[in-house]
RNA sequence: GGAGGGGUUCCCGAGCGGUCAAAGGGAGCAGACUGUAAAUCUGCCGCCUCCGGCUUCGAAGGUUCGAAUCCUUCCCCCUCCA
């Protein structure tokens, strides 16, 4: 079994600890892993996800955040990617079975994952791993051989089972053990300390027990609470439609994070940015003292996301452009385009917005004009038999936000 | 192997022969308000040139003047006992 190898960085044996586990949750075997710092041990800092194609967003990136700084301290960052793991699927949707992931489609997955975590991690330093290099070789006796040593009720105490349970809903088999494969990990990278989101806590456990069983230093487990999504209410995700993904347009990003409910604003500049403690709260003091108003703040929030994920200069722009947009409600100069010939003309005004995109239907046409939400060239449809009768360039609007510019010659 | 519960509109979830395009919540969209794309309040939220029509309630048949609601078969999911 290989261990990852870092490069030949010098391990900063004096870094300080505050700032190294800034925003954890938790640091379960702290005391070990920091005289394991002090020794000067080039940690092994383990990280697993699955390989799962998908748009990273700032909940990841409060995970590599924190990787960040090991590897700016010297040690040796692994993102395991769990390919064999995720070949066995994740089980929580209703969903039919997920399409099995090819062998291609989990390398194009990491590459375009790299892609994204590139404007966190260091790359050049940053060591792949694949679980399926130890899993996909042991066989059901090694497996079983591992059992011997592990009591199911260890495995049963997982909260999730156990509501599982109380609600009269299932656990599958596959589940069940998911945890010990997860935990298996840590041994085969011999990892030091792995970092992930509180949810992972249970599996990383695992790491420790299994590690243990087989005499080795147990791995320290720094657990980062799950950033709230845009909506301050559920956590991020991408598919409940709350997230600002880390390669989204800057001006996306910008608008996001200032649709942020206020009070959500000290996680984000804690967790989300790349501030120091020590900067984040004296910026919070200051917003506490009244002495920064909260939109200044977080449009410096915004500014510091947007800075680190593209550049300052699209930071300013973006800012400029949602002041634009928004305060002074200006129209965008990214409209979409469309073009018809005059001999669709007459255009019922209806057909028009469907034609360009603004509405799904006539009838979701037709309800607008009722509410009052569609405008043409600024105006209020109020007649939904208006008809656009003349060629020419029309601007036409839904809401605040929707435009769509309509050429008819 | 046995017993039972269930599949409803984007999601959750009521409905259990007509008054059901289907309660309620969430999401989404719009209007008002605001420092914000937040919060709050209001409206909309299957399709159709829409004061009328058409297609929906796992699938296919059937019973009825009439079904999401009853019957039959099939597919899928869950729980408990063994």
């Amino acid at each position: 079994m290989s261990t990852a190898q870092g490069t030949e960085r010098p391990v900063n044996r004096a870094v300080d600890l505050d700032e190294l586990f800034a925003g954890a949750t938790d640091v379960v075997g702290r005391e070990q892993l920091v005289e394991k710092i002090r020794a000067g041990k080039r940690l092994i800092v383990k990280h697993g996800v699955d390989p799962t194609a998908r748009d990273l967003h700032l909940g990841y990136a409060v995970c590599y955040q924190a990787m960040r700084r090991f590897q700016d301290a010297g040690h040796t960052v692994v993102l395991l990617i769990g390919d064999f793991t995720s070949r066995i699927g994740d089980p929580t949707g209703k969903d039919k079975t997920r399409p099995q992931l090819t062998p291609e489609q989990i390398e194009d997955n990491i590459a375009s994952m790299l892609r994204q975590v590139d404007r966190v991690l260091d790359v050049e330093t940053l060591v792949i791993r694949r679980n399926s290099e130890w899993l996909g070789q042991m066989d059901l006796a090694d497996f079983l051989r591992l059992g011997t040593r592990l009591s199911a009720a260890r495995l049963w105490e997982r909260d999730m089972f156990q509501r599982r349970l109380q609600d009269g809903a299932a656990v599958y088999v596959h589940e069940f053990l998911y945890p010990i494969l997860q935990g298996y990990d840590s041994w085969a990278l011999q990892a030091d300390i792995t970092i992930n989101g509180t949810d992972q806590l249970f599996n990383e456990l695992m790491g420790r027990e299994i590690q243990g069983i087989f005499d080795q230093s147990p791995q320290a487990i720094m657990t980062m609470p799950l950033l709230p999504g845009t909506d301050g209410v559920e956590k991020m995700s991408q598919s409940l439609g709350n997230s600002i993904g880390l390669a989204s347009p800057p001006e996306d990003q910008y608008g996001k994070v200032l649709s942020i409910p206020d009070a959500l604003m000290p996680s984000y500049f804690q967790l989300a940015t790349r501030l120091s403690m020590r900067e984040v709260d004296a910026l919070l003091a200051e917003l506490a003292a009244g002495a920064l108003g909260p939109m200044a703040a977080k449009m410096r929030l915004a500014r510091e996301i947007v800075t680190q994920y593209h550049s300052a200069a699209d930071a300013q722009a973006a800012e400029e452009r949602f002041i634009q947009v928004h305060r002074e409600r200006a129209v965008p100069d990214d409209v979409p385009e469309f073009a018809l010939a005059a001999a669709d003309l007459p255009l019922w005004i209806c057909e028009a917005m469907k034609r360009v995109g603004l509405v799904a239907s006539t009838s979701e046409a037709i309800r607008a004009i009722r509410g009052g939400g569609l405008q043409v060239d600024g105006e209020r449809v109020d007649d939904k038999d208006l008809r656009l009768t003349a060629p020419g360039s029309y601007l036409l609007q839904k809401g605040k936000r929707h435009f769509a510019r309509l050429h008819i010659s």
